[in-house]
DNA sequence: TTGAAAGCGCTAACAA
DNA sequence: TTGTTAGCGCTTTCAA
């Protein structure tokens, strides 16, 4: 069923249809209803595929993110497909599982699929692949949006977070309870969380005059794993830490994996700050204080910066608009914390 | 750039260059070789819209789901993204929320789009559009496959969990150890997980005999919210339960929020069977017994089945594929659970 | 208010 | 081994 079988059975022109349907130039009335008869009758559903051929748009953009599973992602993925579905745009979904190739091979699909623009949390900060293309893309008209991750040099439109702001103001609240002892397990430097997240608990001890041991500073990698073994590594040491500064949700587990494991308890042993809150530890009360951040919102924002700019191709030069929110600390439990700084 | 460019700079025909890149049909090396350099040269790539288009085949297919933020479905998703890729297809993401009213919208753009098959979670086992559009997919040759959720009396294969066995074995279990006022917060009676967990449940406490007093039984809707509530009035009966058996992650999350809000502890004031497990409660070793289920798998096997099932239209009255995979049973801690079957 | 016809970029049957 | 050409289903200009 196409429309020029609805055509036929109308007793009209492939056009006039066209026009019915889309609403787009004049169409009686009375014609308009005949035509509908048929569409109905028929359950006629028109071929979007070749209507973006015709008028070379799809109304689609791509997604692409690390780890779906990640609560962080799902709930961005989530705003993202909130403010599309409000524009009538779709979203090609596109796990790239932290692997370049993956990565890679969705940039081309993005390509050849013609998308109208494109949110990517990039695997690498470094990938010369990625940023090239993306340039490109932006180059073509397409929209191009990063999340949370940067690409250095690309001027590239973004949603990021205050991470340096958090992770210091949280900091410096272990340190106003009372700890000296702070350690961190921190992300990927070459990521901008990673190293933003870093930077912010390093000014926060310099800035309340604490040293920092080097064993004190454990590099993680944003995963469950690894934070484990920085866990066990900084319990080892002669002086452990009494608080632990965790850079994202999956190290924060990684490491409460290792202390649980170990018996001790959180909020009486050893306090944790995790930068992201976990929806499942909120539920039972658990006492961990978390830097949050609204991830629905990282979501919309970018799915809505997507949209401002689609078509902007030739506007050169153009600053580049990066969106920056804002994250809020929350203080749990945690007893031993605050007191200490009473005491 | 389209293929007519390539074909005239490289002087050949465009009947050529298609070939060429899509190895079909013979080119010559020679003849191959100059028509890539002049695609490398100026980064052509092809149109996928205009191919799809003309070979009537998007290699793409729909995913409906009601919420991407579960843990749950977040999975799922993985799982048939990772299929997908394998396959060389893409997704797209349609995520309905729970309201009817998307759901339809979505399955317009399924059909419009003309995807190649679409796996859903249907908001309602009972909606008659939903139903109607997914036998008229099938009729047209889509693929459709269903997870977790059913549409009665249609025939579509899908991925299903052992509901009924899980929530028995589980129930059992809490029997065998010593509880005999067990009480359940339900999911929607009207859908396939809703009302086959209840009934593992009942099948559990009659075949031991037990009596079920009606107020145990309460009709929770998969959400957060409702189940507090439940746990709420369940702990208000003059005899509370000593065991609640949850019927998915977020009805066990509403239900903990409750009692660890009254400072109840689980594993010692009351014990907690909860159906499908939550990944940072297994990090922190929280004595929350549960039954697991391989979500990865879940989505792999419907992406699986639709591959194996694409173009399948001719196959009348087939035998309707229907999956059912296995849970396991995870009991973790609460001594007291234990204990009390023995003392 | 409507229709004829060209075109979107690609594929594939057929002929050469 | 290659080219010609007729679609795929829709939009849109231009003329009527």
């Amino acid at each position: 069923m196409t429309i020029q079988d609805i055509a036929n059975l109308t007793g009209v022109s492939t056009a006039t249809v066209s026009r019915a349907i889309n609403k787009t130039g004049y169409v009686k009335e009375e014609t308009r209803r005949r035509i509908f008869e048929v569409i109905d009758k028929h359950k006629y559903v028109p071929n979007a595929v070749a209507r973006s051929l015709s008028i070379n748009d799809t109304s689609c953009v791509g997604v692409i993110i690390p780890d779906i599973e990640n609560e962080f992602f799902s709930k961005v993925m989530s705003g993202i497909a909130e403010v599309a579905e409000e524009n009538g745009y779709h979203i090609l979904f596109l796990g790239s599982n932290e692997s370049l190739k993956r990565e890679h091979s969705f940039l081309n699909i993005v390509e050849a699929q013609r998308l109208a623009g494109v949110i990517i949390t990039p695997v690498s900060e470094e990938d010369v692949f990625t940023k090239d293309r993306l340039l490109r893309f932006k180059q073509r008209g397409m929209s191009v949006v990063l999340v949370d991750r940067d690409v250095p040099g690309s001027n590239i439109d973004g949603v990021f977070s205050d991470n340096v702001t958090a992770a210091r103001d949280g900091v410096s609240k272990l340190i106003e309870a009372g700890h000296t002892k702070i350690a961190t397990i921190s992300g990927p430097e070459t990521s901008k969380p990673g190293k933003e997240r870093l930077l912010g608990y390093i000014q926060a001890m310099e800035g309340a005059g604490l040293y920092i041991p080097p064993q004190y500073v454990t590099h993680g990698d944003f995963r469950k794993q690894r934070a484990f073994e920085c866990a066990k590594s900084l319990l080892s040491l002669n002086e452990p830490p009494t608080a632990i500064f965790t850079s994202n949700n999956l190290t924060t587990l990684g490491c409460l994996e290792y202390l649980t494991s170990n018996k001790m308890k959180i909020g009486r042993d050893i306090s944790i700050l995790g930068f992201d809150d976990i929806e499942a530890l909120k539920a039972i009360n658990y006492k961990l204080s978390v830097i949050d951040r609204d991830m629905n919102q990282i979501g919309r924002e970018a799915m809505r910066l997507l949209l401002k700019n689609l078509n902007k191709r030739h506007v050169k030069n153009r600053e580049r608009e990066s969106i920056v929110l804002p994250c809020t600390l929350i203080l749990r439990g945690a007893k031993k914390m605050r007191l200490k700084g009473r005491s």
